[in-house]
DNA sequence: TCTGAACTTGTCATGTTATTACATATCGCC
DNA sequence: GGCGATATGTAATAACATGACAAGTTCAGA
């Protein structure tokens, strides 16, 4: 873990604030360089190249947003290209799909088991991402109560960040 | 345990136990031809068909899937058909649209107001629908903590229901 | 260093999910 | 009947995603 995360970014990846883009981006794929290094698996340069698009825009890109940039820069031009690349970075943990956009977006927590959760603003399209306990509150009853076993939760909160409230254009 | 399952009838989803199916369509279409009347909106032959199909499965139905028996009734052909009733349903809480499987089924819970969870079984397709309270637990806490005005949620459990956990074919 | 197995990428084709646009029909009301 | 609002019919296309197979790359072990 690096000494100092973002010092705007104390309250715990709230996402809807300001932050030092730069070393944010840098951290996250020494961080996913690392990992891939000590687990033995490949961070090649496409896969590299979408975490950092991702990690660039730091907002939900579906796949052919992705793909668009990929093939500017002549890294592949059909769609398995980049559904793969975004596959790989979501089963490895360093990004997420975001299902009611069909769009992914970069993990704010790599290297770190957790269920994630999102708040995704409806004006700005900006996505937060915290984390959430899938075995607590109503589901985690209901669950069970039922007998069912949970093995993922997507968890997704549609409304407006802060600020877009604070903006006229309400 | 009795294989003489009636089709549509085996593994089912309130819960995820058996019930009377023929009186819970029923219930449900005229809890929904009731609310219309006394909302003054009106609930079409292929809206109350569709809303019927959905009840009848009872599981999630893809739009297409939808299409095709409204085809095969001449009710109508293409996409459109199917997506305007389906947006109708979810519009007026008569049915859920679940994201993780771009598929539709009908609410449980219809005439409340309610923010609806789902556990959606990776072994038998099966769906079960129970309430969530969205300001509670973690995400309510990040959301409170980040100013973020949640609007609408979307909460879905994958996993293992308890009929999928008891067969032998794991 | 060669080689083969495992993995990754390139490419074409296709499948699936969803919407736009506009014409026509129906409903409720005056 | 005539009017505005709502709903349906239809064609076309957009947006999202996968299957299949060939070719290239990596890397451990002979």
């Amino acid at each position: 873990m690096t000494s100092s995360d973002h010092g705007t970014d104390a309250k715990n990846a709230l996402g809807f604030e300001r932050h030092d883009h730069a070393s944010c981006i840098t951290d996250a794929l020494g961080k996913a360089e690392r990992i891939c290094a000590a687990e033995g698996i490949r961070f090649t340069p496409v896969r590299r190249r979408v975490l950092e698009i991702l990690l660039q825009e730091h907002k939900a890109l579906g796949a052919y947003e992705v793909l668009d940039r990929l093939r500017d820069e002549g890294l592949g031009s059909q769609p398995p290209i980049a559904y793969r690349a975004l596959e790989f970075l979501v089963q490895n943990g360093f990004a997420h799909k975001i299902e009611r956009l069909n769009a992914f977006i970069a993990c704010a927590h790599p290297g770190q088991i957790h269920a994630p959760a999102f708040m995704i603003c409806t004006k700005c399209d900006a996505v937060a991402e915290t984390r959430s306990e899938p075995a607590q509150g109503d589901l985690g009853d209901a669950a069970r109560a039922a007998g069912f076993q949970i093995e993922r939760t997507v968890l997704e909160a549609e409304g407006v960040c802060p600020l877009c409230q604070d903006s006229p254009q309400s």
